[in-house]
DNA sequence: CAATGCTTTTGATCTAAATCAAAAAGTAAC
DNA sequence: GTTACTTTTTGATTTAGATCAAAAGCATTG
């Protein structure tokens, strides 16, 4: 979804207001395998998925674990480096070809300051982003690998279908041969 | 830290505005094994500890696992609750004499809203929200029971002393029989 | 200081999932 | 088709941590 179509959604957007957006944030077509942002990275940008998927990934003892998925019409950020100006440990790839829009934190976060309706509108974001985390955490703390696959299939139905084995089993931190046989129903 | 005390730590407070969050805040003692909120509670309450440790449990199988603890000087708010308007699985049960203080989310919102400053301030604590759950994330998927708990003594060295052996270990992911087992260094 | 009720530790056994290794199935290139 | 390469599945073995059960510590109260 287009980034000024996502912000109609949620808030009214005068002429000059969605002119600057548009300035603001540009926009990049990235083939499949690109690299955006390498593990350990001091990254600032703030970024959006208009069309596409992207993972973020960490790098543990030598193995390649997916942290998340990024799909079309969500946000993304360096948490570790755009908040906190500390190296950050997740890389990005794009597992598709994408479309992404991109914007220094600090030039965002002017933006925001200078519009009531785009504070009420990232706090809605921020609110998603805790609420994703959370869910994710339960899942690892609380649910069975089985039951983490189960409930993947029911929400995110279509990353199963887009995505390499390797990257959702390491998604939901387990391996890829446990996923496997998980789906042969030999468990 | 009391609660005009942090918001002084980070935005200038004028007298009046000062003087509602004084009455918008309502402030609570509560005794050791209060519970604040019950799992599956509907509550779009805020709190603020000011002084003391609560801590947010779920009900799993019969089993009761610490989610969180908040100690003095955070906020705590039921997600799923106050922002999504549906019930939360989380209880929050005191676990020293506690001083809190609570506002409902939707009058914290319109607070919010009022002021350029609380606005910069709530995205901050939202931000460490954020932080919080990713770290925690990070640990049950990627390190060891051992891992989780030494990393754990270096970043609450004072929870470790709070609170009993089995809310560290359910917050840790594991039971407490194993976590007595590394104390011991018997791993 | 018993007696009662917690919390923590210790021991023996079990199990979900990891690891190691290799076969099978797909995909693409020639 | 044959070859080369990647992804997925299958099989055998190992292991971190769970579970079950009981003992040991420690507080609190009469």
């Amino acid at each position: 979804m287009e980034l000024i179509h996502f912000l109609k959604q949620h808030i009214l957007l005068s002429p000059e207001m969605e002119a600057q957006v548009q300035e603001a944030f540009r926009r990049e077509e990235l083939p499949r395998g690109h690299r955006l942002l390498s593990p350990d990275n001091f990254s600032q940008k703030v970024f959006y998925v208009e069309k596409g998927v992207v993972r973020t990934y960490y790098v543990k003892d030598g193995k390649d674990i997916t942290h998340s998925f990024v799909l079309e019409g969500s946000f993304f950020v360096s948490i570790e480096s755009a908040f906190f100006n500390s190296p950050s440990p997740y890389g990005v790839e794009v597992l598709e070809q994408t479309t992404i829009r991109t914007i220094p934190y600090p030039d965002l976060e002017r933006f925001i300051d200078g519009y009531q309706a785009l504070q009420k509108l990232s706090r809605l974001v921020m609110i998603n982003a805790v609420k994703t985390f959370s869910d994710k955490l339960y899942s690892i703390q609380f649910q069975s690998a089985q039951e983490r696959y189960n409930s993947m299939l029911e929400k995110f139905p279509d990353i199963m279908l887009r995505v390499p084995l390797g990257h959702i089993a390491s998604y939901l931190g387990i391996t890829q041969e446990t996923l496997s046989r998980i789906r042969a129903g030999k468990v």
